[in-house]
DNA sequence: CAAGTGTTACGACTGTATTCGTAACTTAAG
DNA sequence: CTTAAGTTACGAATACAGTCGTAACACTTG
């Protein structure tokens, strides 16, 4: 049976392409790799492997048109990271939101990110 | 090589069990067995078994003077939310606090919560 | 002490993640 | 067509997570 997209979580590796492809859009095998090489010792392969299974799970998607194969994200950034944030939310903080959200903030904030986030609540209010 | 202990990052199995621990407070394998019992049909040398790798990771600490050991948390659940956010803002949100708090913020607009993170950032303010 | 019950320890099995070597395939150049 | 270079596909090896059966051990009670 196939995985439910909608429930299929990136593994650390996985994500770590993703973040790739999120910043430099479509790109194939070798750009990627290029990208990863930069700061990890990994294989052309194995950068190639993972794509592939991502590509399995549907995390990506390519285009075989030409010879090297053509990956993007099959996902928004934002789609994946509120599901990674639901996620944790309801293994580690009992399902609240407001849990996270207050430990994350006295974990570490500057100003301008309470600033920020203060402005993001009263957009929110404004929209009831 | 031992892993460091600051990095060890519970799994999903692991952290239910921290949930129970840090609700209960130390208990015995039969204790945590039956209330995993309430909600999965998990054998209870499955529970031993995760509450022993736990143990050799120092995840859990435990009390061997009776037949039946007692198990506790070896860290605060605070201090586990922290690092598992830590480890979640550093690999999908770029290592930007803000970025992971206004994601989480604008997947629930429970007001409840809403008014939680307000009366937080208050607070904060207030101490400056 | 012997038997029975409760508990821990051990080891096996399955599944997934990660890594990479090697084979197979595709295309361009000569 | 033949070769060389670039690329994909496949399969193996390792590691960890999660599951549980069975053996070993410890204590209680007759």
């Amino acid at each position: 049976m196939a995985r439910d997209k909608s429930v299929v979580k990136p593994t650390g590796a996985e994500l770590s392409l993703l973040n790739i492809l999120w910043q430099m859009g479509p790109a194939t095998v070798k750009q990627i790799h290029e990208v990863v090489s930069a700061t990890h010792k990994t294989g052309y392969t194995t950068v190639l492997k993972i794509l592939q299974i991502m590509h399995e799970k549907s995390l990506v998607i390519r285009d075989e048109t030409n010879r090297a194969h053509v990956y993007a994200a099959a996902n928004s950034e934002m789609h994946t990271q509120s599901s990674l944030i639901k996620d944790l939310i309801s293994k580690a903080f009992g399902g609240s939101t407001s849990k996270l959200v207050m430990r994350a903030i006295d974990e570490s904030t500057s100003p301008e990110d309470i600033n920020d986030i203060r402005q993001l609540l009263n957009s929110l209010e404004k929209e009831t």
